[in-house]
DNA sequence: ACAATGTTTAAAATCATTCTAAACTACTTG
DNA sequence: CAAGTAGTTTAGAATGATTTTAAACATTGT
């Protein structure tokens, strides 16, 4: 992504271009699906030699959630999650290694959903598959 | 859930019954669905008068959820939750005042799950159906 | 260039949770 | 049933993720 489309992408959503979220902005919105935490973007941009206060990753992430630029994926792991794909979908959670993969909302069919109580409608339905290793066993119930 | 049978329940699963894991156990497994996070499950404890340290509390519900009689339930809301439902199953999420409802597996049919990754297995699949309010309006996507 | 407003930041605060080490309790054995 | 030991509880400190604060700084419109 060219810093002038960066420039726009952020105009048109009210966002001043500003050198930090220009940075983070090149780097989250390159076309492919990413998936970050505050804290691994903090260490990505670390490593491309640009310092931002984390302060101001979390500022941008929720920024750049409220616009629609991207999806917060709650339930994985401990910390938040954020998604550049922002179409409804669903997500594999490998939980030996952290990584998420997406799921396209068309690639799941869920039927049967039981009806949403009295005065409350669906606002959103998530599926999380967890994967672990072939090889790994579960823990035995014990104390 | 009788003084005995508490006791019981909780030599069966090799926990000394301790006056904290009683008073615990007593509230928790009455038969009926609860669904509790360490800070709710205090509260409801000091309502009744017990004075139990929320550390005794978050040891608690983790050595039950690790001999079976409690599940643990992720991705809702910022804190942990616990389910006396042990059963796999999946839960409507009400985001307007934080409840929880329990969906029976039976209830829900997913297909056309795509492929695990090599090497990988599902471990298990996780389904929150968020519920809001039928008059409330989703926030739009202003800064 | 200047004011006005939006943005970034370090540092402190918060919140849920875990750890630590000392005090305490239940169970076993003699 | 006394004493030892192994398991439990607890207050308080520590941790980790996130949010807040208030001051410094940058961007924009005029």
């Amino acid at each position: 992504m060219t810093a002038n489309s960066t420039t726009d992408l952020l105009r048109e959503h009210n966002l001043r271009p500003t050198r930090q979220r220009m940075a983070l902005a090149a780097l989250l919105f390159d076309g492919t699906a990413r998936h970050v935490t505050a804290e691994s973007l903090h260490d990505q941009v670390k490593d491309m030699g640009i310092t931002l206060s984390l302060a101001t990753i979390y500022n941008t992430l929720h920024q750049f959630t409220n616009v629609g630029l991207l999806k917060e994926i709650k339930g994985i792991g401990d910390a938040k999650w954020f998604d550049t794909n922002i179409d409804q979908h669903h997500h594999f959670f490998d939980i030996s290694n952290d990584h998420l993969i997406d799921i396209p909302a068309s690639s799941i069919t869920i039927s049967h959903l039981p009806a949403s109580p009295d005065g409350k409608v669906i606002d959103g339905v998530d599926v999380i598959v967890r994967l672990s290793d072939k090889s790994s066993q579960k823990p035995s119930g014990k104390n």
